[in-house]
RNA sequence: UCCUCGAUAGCUCAAUUGGUAGAGCGAGCGGCUGUUAACCGCUAGGUCGUAGGUUCGAGUCCUACUCGAGGAGCCA
């Protein structure tokens, strides 16, 4: 017998037939009689380990089939390929050290609501659904930073406390700076632009903060964002990089987590189509579809689709009840439609909410005028009609930020673009070409209502040196929540921040 | 800010439509040699969000407030 490894769950399949330590958490126990199924879990997965009393001092044997979820131990044993246990591995326990017993953990294996879970995110956690998204998110953060600094980029801290706007000065926060006001840094792309004169491919990486009145599952006031600034680029150059970006950091998690997506339940066919070239629209093709019969029919076939699976789930939730009423059921079919009628009414009243929003969303498609904004609805429509993602390009230069570059062949529109994500999640990347032209940019600034004198240090950038350059941001949580296929935008960020809400 | 829905055991939800508050999970005790959110039996656990009102009688009806969820606007 070759000597007891310290090991991970994670490295078992290394260890067959030798005796291992494992150090973890109870995650789940079962007991029969003589046998304890302890389920570990040691933040790399989980693992089966099988107590028998046979082979236990009594009081040990007592101890463990007494353990309470989440408590804290080693187990010792030898380490078998068992199919039938979580990770394809079990421990035959030859000895346990007990670290910290728990009782009471709030988090059961049953359902919670969010608010619940919210208020006990440090113990949240360390339930599988949690993990799984924190290791997406890991993989996308190490994708991010691997796909620019093998192409050259060069990283450029930016400052959190800024002193000029980048978006808009109405979602600043505002921070007292030994009695100067500052503000938290909302983009870091105007510093950034000054660092790609230096480097000519730079990005920035870090936390971001809006004080947007924005209470949905897209938005958080805290989020971490990417940006990107490349010197003699174009807008075609960026879209190329956009969707090279994109599309690597899709097969990256493809790569590292696919047992991760699985149990997230996310589309990984779809994950697997995300391959560039993407599709490109102007707004104002965007604008076009938008008011046309293929939209109209579009929204239509869509609350067909909704109304006919309402009519499905009402017929279903009809059926358990009767059967319910008509008694002599089993008592685990009892529970099991009571779980199902739960998962029924949740899909239901989400069905309602798209069903009464559909006829809102398809007039304001119908009725959009070119030079406005484009809505979230109306990202949603143009990301549902397509399986890839989309770029949308050149906006009406009203709708948009004063640093974009006029586009010289149309001037009431801009060199920008965004990038929306498939499935309804909506916009994952803004970008644009910068005004590199001194006289362009004062007018712009002016016209913004801001004092060109504030922007000095920016302005300098055209007045020295200026070339043709761009770049985009890139939303880390709207990226994690797309590919994992998570609703809500709190699920992809340890400990969220929003606006009406901030729990721990 | 506005609209909709909700608040009952530690957690997730019921309560025959105004008539003595229930179930599962979790907790405690017991049973079972292979379980998969195991199973079976027993036990404990409640000022029905708060304050008023209607009524012989309110978890259920009305008013106000508090808190939560979803949606709208704006955005990565």
């Amino acid at each position: 017998m070759a000597d007891k490894i310290k090991t991970t769950i994670s490295h078992l399949n290394n260890c067959v037939d030798h005796e291992v330590t494992l150090s973890g958490w109870l995650y789940n126990s079962r007991s029969s009689g003589k046998l304890v199924f302890l389920i570990l879990r040691d933040g790399t997965g989980l693992c089966q380990c099988i107590v028998e009393k046979e082979k236990m001092p009594e009081d040990v044997f007592d101890a463990v089939k007494h353990l309470g979820q989440e408590s804290s131990l080693r187990v010792t044993g030898l380490c078998r390929a068992e199919p039938r246990s979580p990770g394809g591995h079990e421990i035959a326990v030859t000895s346990v050290d007990i670290v910290c017993p728990t009782n009471d953990y709030p988090i059961t294996p049953k359902e919670h609501g969010v608010d619940f879970l919210m208020k006990n995110r440090h113990l949240h956690f360390r339930s599988q659904r949690q993990w799984a998204i924190g290791k997406v998110r890991h993989t996308v953060i190490d994708a991010i930073r691997r796909f620019f600094n093998d192409n050259d980029f060069t990283l450029i801290d930016t400052p959190i406390f800024t002193t000029i706007a980048g978006e808009g000065e109405q979602t600043l926060f505002e921070v007292d700076y030994f009695g100067r006001p500052l503000h938290l840094a909302q983009t870091g792309q105007l510093y950034l632009e000054s660092a790609a004169m230096a480097f000519g491919k730079v990005y920035c990486f870090g936390p971001t903060f809006r004080a947007e009145k924005s209470k949905t599952r897209r938005h958080l006031t805290e989020f971490w964002m990417v940006e990107p600034e490349v010197a003699y680029t174009d807008l075609p150059g960026l879209l190329e990089l956009g969707e090279n970006f994109v599309s690597f950091i899709v097969q990256k998690v493809l790569e590292d987590n696919r047992a991760e997506l699985e149990m997230l339940g996310a589309d990984i066919a779809h994950l697997e189509n995300i391959k560039a070239p993407f599709y490109r629209l102007t707004y104002t093709e965007v604008a076009d579809i938008l008011t046309s019969d293929r939209t109209v029919k579009f929204m239509a076939d869509q609350l067909a689709a909704f109304n006919a699976r309402k009519t499905e789930i009402e017929k279903q939730l009809a059926d358990i009840d009767a059967q319910t009423k008509a008694g002599g059921m089993k008592k685990w079919k009892q529970e099991k439609n009571a779980r199902l009628t739960i998962e029924l009414r949740s899909e239901l009243s989400e069905l309602e909410t798209k069903i009464e929003n559909n006829p809102k969303h398809a007039q304001l498609a119908a009725d959009f005028k070119w030079g406005k904004d484009l809505g979230g609805s109306d990202e949603t429509i143009i990301s549902l009609m397509h399986d890839k993602p989309v770029f949308i390009t050149h906006y009406p230069k009203k709708a948009k930020a004063f640093y974009m570059k006029t586009d010289r062949s149309n001037d009431k529109v801009v060199e920008n673009f965004d990038l929306i994500a498939p499935a309804g999640f909506g916009e994952m990347i803004g970008g644009s070409v910068r005004e590199d032209d001194y006289d362009y940019l004062v007018e712009r600034v002016k016209e913004e209502g801001y004092e060109p004198e504030s922007y000095d240090w920016y302005l300098d950038l055209r007045k020295y040196g200026s070339v043709p350059h761009g770049g985009f941001g890139l939303g880390v949580e709207r990226t994690v929540a797309w590919i994992t296929g998570e609703k809500h935008i709190r699920q992809c960020i340890p400990f969220p921040r929003m606006m009406d809400k901030v729990y721990i």
